[in-house]
DNA sequence: AAACGCACTTGACCTGCATCAAGAACGCTC
DNA sequence: GAGCGTTCTTGATGCAGGTCAAGTGCGTTT
């Protein structure tokens, strides 16, 4: 079960989405729990099915895709948003994506069986399923539309608007990747600033 | 609501993934709902949440997204797939792509009010819900890690195998931009076979 | 503190694909 | 079936960004 600061964390989390009744969060609480990984721990591997959602109490993590030999950065989670493979999560069907701990992470996680049996027993929280859903889904897309229709350039400085601080926590390669350019034209694009 | 061989081909759909009783396909048939379309008619536009999930009987479909002034086709519809801006559909938050028929289309379509109070009816049909949701995550997932991981050329190859009638169907302007390449150079890709 | 590895920078080169442009071949409409 | 718009082809040109290579700095290990 989570720390007292953990359980809060997901409280608050929550609440942002819905209201509940102090009988219902004791429903709801005590089902996360807290997972500690190490800097470039693998959280869930290619192949499995995800079996976690989380909030990111601490750390960040990257999520991408591996193909002969190289990587593919599709996203990143860090401090207050969700972090697991979704699609897998949703489906429970085996990944094709890897979630790994970019830096020394805490997760404050709940089980997909657990997740599902709440929704029955305290139907508020489809709410906050949908509206979390909504959010991952709206990340995806709005990050395939910006690779469709931006140049190196401009994708480079949204990201850096939208997350300033993601420079000082992961690799600048893994930006680049997510960027979908070379790790070489990343530094070309930073220095002429 | 649905001619008879409309609603044969709802059930032959949805028997792919799930058996139900005959008085629970009493329940879920008179639902679905058969729309026709004109060619190049909008079918759900930028800006509205998507009321419907569909199942194509006739005709092609393209989704796709506009910034300034260009269109970014992200993919297509055609007998027998499901159609409809899912990610929409889903959330229930406004779309930021356009349905559009390219050819004369007729959809059968449940609306998403129905759909979630059969899922509380005949919950077998969750499983149902779970699958298609399913094959429209890993078709979003499958052409994101093409179009990050293999050159245009390859693309092509990949789209020719899996659909070959789409060529005979749509523009071939409209598979450029699905394939994330210019009309020229779909044609000369074209051109060396 | 020496030594190794890894991330980052910078330069030179090269190529895949976009863009521009101009013609050919289809549909539609009247 | 004449005319017009739209789609498709083909050629010429240009450039964004990938690749290769060599060097620099830093954090970790021993």
């Amino acid at each position: 079960m989570a720390t007292f600061e953990g359980m809060e964390q997901v409280k608050s989390a929550i609440s942002r989405y819905v209201d509940l009744t102090e009988a219902q969060w004791e429903q709801v609480l005590p089902l996360w729990k807290e997972r500690s990984f190490d800097k470039k721990e693998v959280i869930t591997a290619s192949g499995d099915v995800e079996r976690w959602f989380s909030i990111v109490k601490e750390g960040v993590q990257r999520i991408y895709f591996e193909f002969d030999g190289q990587e593919a950065c599709i996203g990143f989670a860090y401090g207050g948003s969700w972090s697991g493979i979704f699609d897998s999560f949703v489906t429970q069907a085996p990944s094709r994506f890897v979630l790994q701990a970019v830096t020394p992470s805490v997760l404050l996680s709940i089980e997909h069986t657990d997740l599902q049996r709440l929704y029955g027993s305290v139907p508020q929280l489809e709410r906050f399923g949908r509206l979390m859903l909504e959010e991952v889904f709206v990340g995806r897309a709005v990050r395939e539309i910006e690779q469709l229709t931006m140049p190196a350039q401009e994708r480079y400085d949204r990201l850096m608007d939208r997350s300033p601080h993601l420079l000082q926590l992961v690799p600048q390669k893994d930006i680049a990747s997510y960027l979908g350019m070379s790790a070489e034209t990343f530094s070309r694009l930073r220095a002429q600033k």
